[in-house]
DNA sequence: TAACAGTCAATATC
DNA sequence: GATATTGACTGTTA
């Protein structure tokens, strides 16, 4: 899929854009700092080794890894809709946090702050500097705060992937911290019917001889001890010092499945084979008080690879389709609603974005990125 | 049924 | 504590 490349490669840098000192050329094997801090263990980090971006298994394959008890033995078996299988047992676990970088990079930032991406930012070798003090690996989440300076806008970031920059890591004054797995997005997601197997590959289209990614992806045990046969790879202690190859990222997945005619994707989702953490920060809920009071509901808080994700499909196709979005939330481990619902919001407000710059005489020209309906 | 606007409210930020 | 952000809900429309 040729046509794909240049899309690919945008949303490549595009989504690192969110994360500039976290930004991860896929092209290139490479080392990147890894936190993962395991409660207790203070702070820590590793550098992971990234591959390069390569064809992956159709997601059927991809699937039946997550789907099959058998391939995990020790996994629990979840039959929670669009939950990303293997959630306990193969999950894959993110390289660092980003919710700053969230609530920063968000798609309905400050439209009119679009700081010089890069103007403190420094290279990505700085991102190999100190490690990330920061206790903050020990949740998983980065210190709040500061990320939002770098907060580009959507259209911002569109202007940059279309110069292809590659946009800087910023000294780690904020810490990477390892990302939950991607499955656990929802701590109260109720069950739902048995997840569809990915979007049917429509005929015709073609596959790559593929390695098999069990092969490729180590699935990650929920449990210290790790599952046998689960080469887990500890990515804040003894990996400390010891390069991981990573795992396909999702974003190597994509293309293969994506349902003919969308838009192709490649995103910038370093999977680290990391110890899981809680997918979000969903306040724990009080059953006392939640349960009387007509609930309490918490709001779900991407994690931040969802939201790159999100974001860097978006930039792609702002109306996915439903078997894309069926996909994506199974991939995220995202209800279908919640997927459907931050395209509907997504679409709204880069729109509201639009015309409130519009409106307030912005210079900026109308971003390309962002099509009215 | 999907998409949308309006809105709420949890959460984050300052 | 005020404000901003943002995921999700509700009602309407095509």
């Amino acid at each position: 899929r040729p046509a794909m490349v240049p899309s690919m490669a945008s949303l490549l840098d595009g989504a690192a854009e969110y994360r500039p000192e976290l930004s991860i050329p896929l092209h290139h094997a490479m080392s990147v700092p890894c936190e993962a801090s395991p409660p207790g263990m203070g702070m820590s980090g590793t550098y992971t080794t990234l591959t390069p971006l390569q064809p992956l298994p159709p997601i059927s394959a991809v699937s039946d890894k997550f789907h099959h008890p058998h391939a995990h033995p020790h996994a629990h078996h979840h039959h929670h809709h669009q939950r990303l299988p293997g959630s306990a047992g193969g999950g894959f676990a993110l390289m660092r946090d980003e919710r700053g970088l969230a609530a920063a990079n968000s798609l309905y930032g400050p439209y009119k702050e679009v700081p010089a991406v890069g103007q403190s930012l420094s290279p990505l070798g700085n991102g190999l500097g100190p490690l990330p003090g920061a206790q903050q690996g020990l949740h998983g989440y980065g210190p709040p705060g500061h990320d939002k300076m770098l907060s580009p806008n959507f259209e911002a970031h569109a202007a940059m992937l279309a110069r292809g920059e590659q946009p800087l890591p910023r000294g780690l004054g904020t810490p990477p911290a390892m990302l939950p797995p991607l499955n656990g997005a929802h701590h109260s997601a109720p069950p739902g019917p048995p997840p569809p197997h990915g979007p049917a590959l429509p005929a015709g289209r073609e596959r790559p001889q593929l390695p098999d990614p069990r092969s490729v992806l180590r699935p990650v045990s929920t449990t210290e001890s790790g599952g046998e046969g689960s080469p887990r790879v500890p990515c804040a202690r003894a990996a400390l010092a010891q390069p991981v190859t990573l795992a396909p990222t999702v974003c190597q997945c994509l293309p293969l499945w994506w349902p003919a005619g969308s838009v192709g994707t490649t995103l910038t989702l370093s999977l680290c084979l990391c110890h899981p953490l809680p997918a979000c920060k969903r306040k724990e809920q009080e059953p006392s008080k939640e349960r009387n009071n007509s609930q309490k509901k918490s709001r779900l808080v991407f994690t931040d690879l969802q939201r790159r994700t999100l974001f860097a499909i978006f930039k792609e196709n702002k109306r996915p389709s439903k078997e894309m979005q069926i996909t994506i939330s199974q991939q995220l481990g995202l209800e279908l609603n919640t997927v459907s619902n931050f395209f509907m919001n997504a679409r709204r407000r880069s729109l509201e974005k639009w015309q409130d710059d519009l409106s307030s005489g912005g210079s900026s020209s109308a971003p390309s990125t962002c099509t009215k309906a």
